[in-house]
DNA sequence: ATTGGTGCAAAGGATTTGCAGTCTA
DNA sequence: TAGACTGCAAATCCTTTGCACCAAT
């Protein structure tokens, strides 16, 4: 990878080399995508993917490829989908273990800090399944008068 | 309240005081979806709760209906909202504070027994914002061969 | 040439909304 | 009767799908 491998920006080498890595073919929409999301970590919905690629304007990506692509992603454990809000997924590029903190009345989705809240406990499960992922959500209101 | 109040079974007369303890003018189409759900702890999708309602025949509930409705108990906190599957909402007639298992590869939903898993520590709060609740959700998958 | 990937538009599914008719208080 | 509620259908919104075209091996 490139000498500036920070969180500021992404060569498009670097992103070439962790789809590649990652076992997914390295197309200039899937790059494209790749540099906007892994460039920092953050909560996009596809809608918003879609508007800031065609923004930045490196090559025109559909709203279908944009699908395709995050959900691709999402199956190869480049990002985290992040179930929340009834109307739409957030797509995180940040897919270490952590939780979220979403608010109901604006919602914005926003990370608890590591360490700040941890999951107790081994619950029995149901036979013949297998662990995938704990996600914790705390729910806030904006505070404000209301009834 | 009747004297029956247990868990099998709800009379219209002790789902019609529910509803009017919690401020809700207690139509036939609210009570009788209020008798399914309050029925016993249960998580139910909006279908799920046209199917049984129009299965059992009290009165006709029409989808807009039971749309209106879910949203009104959930919004008085007579039902809790479970987002977990991104395709659909699901109606949790247990209002306690408990967590749930959400099987990825089939779409259920169950409850994590009480004290199975707590959650520790106090995130701190975006400025301006107030606790709503917390969810946990584990994810699993069934057991199978996959890649 | 073949296989995979993309774009476009149409299809799909869950949820909401507008409005006229109906019921509750 | 007045206001709230319901039903029906149309409208929305997010996401997926079908298919023809383009790209890479």
């Amino acid at each position: 990878m490139s000498l500036h491998s920070g969180q500021e920006n992404l060569s498009k080498q670097d992103v070439i080399a962790k789809l590649q890595t990652a076992g997914i073919t390295p197309t200039q929409q899937r790059v494209t995508i790749g540099r906007l999301l892994f460039a920092r970590p953050q909560h996009l919905s596809a809608e918003q993917v879609l508007g800031m690629v065609n923004q930045v304007g490196e090559a025109r990506v559909s709203k279908a490829t944009v699908y395709n692509t995050l959900n691709l992603f999402a199956r190869r454990g480049l990002v985290r989908e992040v179930i929340v809000d009834p109307t739409k997924v957030f797509y995180d590029s940040n897919t270490t273990v952590h939780h979220h903190l979403f608010n109901i009345d604006d919602g914005t989705l926003s990370d608890i800090k590591p360490g700040e809240v941890t999951v107790v406990g081994s619950p029995t499960l149901p036979e013949g399944t297998v662990v995938a992922g704990i996600d914790v959500v705390l729910r806030v209101h904006s505070k404000q008068a209301s009834a």
